[in-house]
DNA sequence: CTGTATCCTAACGGATACTG
DNA sequence: CAGTATCCGTTAGGATACAG
C-alpha cells in the first residue's frame, strides 16, 4: 500500500477531511435514505444541524461531485439535492459504519463507564 | 431504522464523534496494518500527528475499548498498543473507506478544480 | 423557501518545555 | 522512551439578522 506518511496528497486524508466531517456523513446517509430532498427537508430531517453548517456542507459535497443541486425558478424558490453516482457509492460504506456503531455502542458505552470509574 | 433526529444517544453520532476524528482513524488503521506498536513507532509511522494528539487519541480509544495498552516496567519504559477484538472489527470498514478514497480521489480532485474555475 | 453575512465563543490542536 | 503541562493562535460552528 502507498505510504501515507507526510503525504499531503494521501487519498485517505483527502477523503477523511471530507467524510470525517460529521455533517457530511449525516447529509450523505440522509440523502441515501430519502433520495432527492429539498433544503428544508434535509434541515428538518437531520434535526440538529444549523442552517449555516448545512449550507457549508452541501457546498463542499457539490464541490467534490458527491451531491448535485437542482434549482427551480419558482417563487418561493425550490432547490433539490441528490446524491451523484459517485456519492451513491459511498452510502453503503457509511451505512456499514452506522451498523457497526449500532452493534457496538453498548459495549463502547460500557467501556467508557468502566474507564471513568477506574480513573 | 431508528430515527436519528435530535437523539443524543444516536449510535451513529456516538461513533462518528470518535471515528470521525481523523487521528483516531489513522491510529486504528495503522495498528490494523502493523499489529502491536510502541508509542514512538506509531508516532513515526503516522508521521504528521503531534505527540499531544497521539496521546489524546490513544486515551480516547482505550476509553472506548478499541485499543489496549500494555506497559512494561523497564528502563527506558516500553509501552505497547494493540487493537482489541472490537477495534479489529472496525479495521475492514475503515479500509473500505480508504479504498474508496483511492478509487475516487482523482474524480474528486477534478470536480474540485472544475468547481473552482466556475466559481 | 433558500440561502448570505456577521459576530462571537469554545475547542482543536501545534509548539515547546519539562518529568519519571 | 513515553508521556504531561502550558501557552496560544486558528478554526469550527452556533446564534442572529438580513436578502432575493
Amino acid at each position: 500500500m502507498k505510504n501515507r506518511n507526510r503525504d499531503p496528497d494521501c487519498p485517505v486524508r483527502t477523503v477523511l477531511d471530507r467524510i470525517g466531517d460529521k455533517w457530511a456523513v449525516l447529509v450523505i446517509t440522509t440523502l441515501g435514505e430519502e433520495g432527492t430532498m429539498r433544503f428544508n427537508h434535509l434541515y428538518e430531517t437531520i434535526g440538529d444541524i444549523s442552517q449555516k453548517m448545512l449550507t457549508v456542507t452541501l457546498k463542499k459535497l457539490q464541490e467534490d461531485g458527491l451531491v448535485s443541486r437542482k434549482m427551480y425558478q419558482e417563487i418561493p424558490p425550490r432547490v433539490e439535492y441528490t446524491l451523484t453516482d459517485t456519492g451513491v457509492t459511498l452510502v453503503p460504506l457509511l451505512n456499514a459504519l452506522a451498523e457497526w456503531a449500532n452493534a457496538n455502542m453498548k459495549g463502547i458505552k460500557k467501556s467508557r463507564s468502566v474507564y471513568a470509574e477506574v480513573n
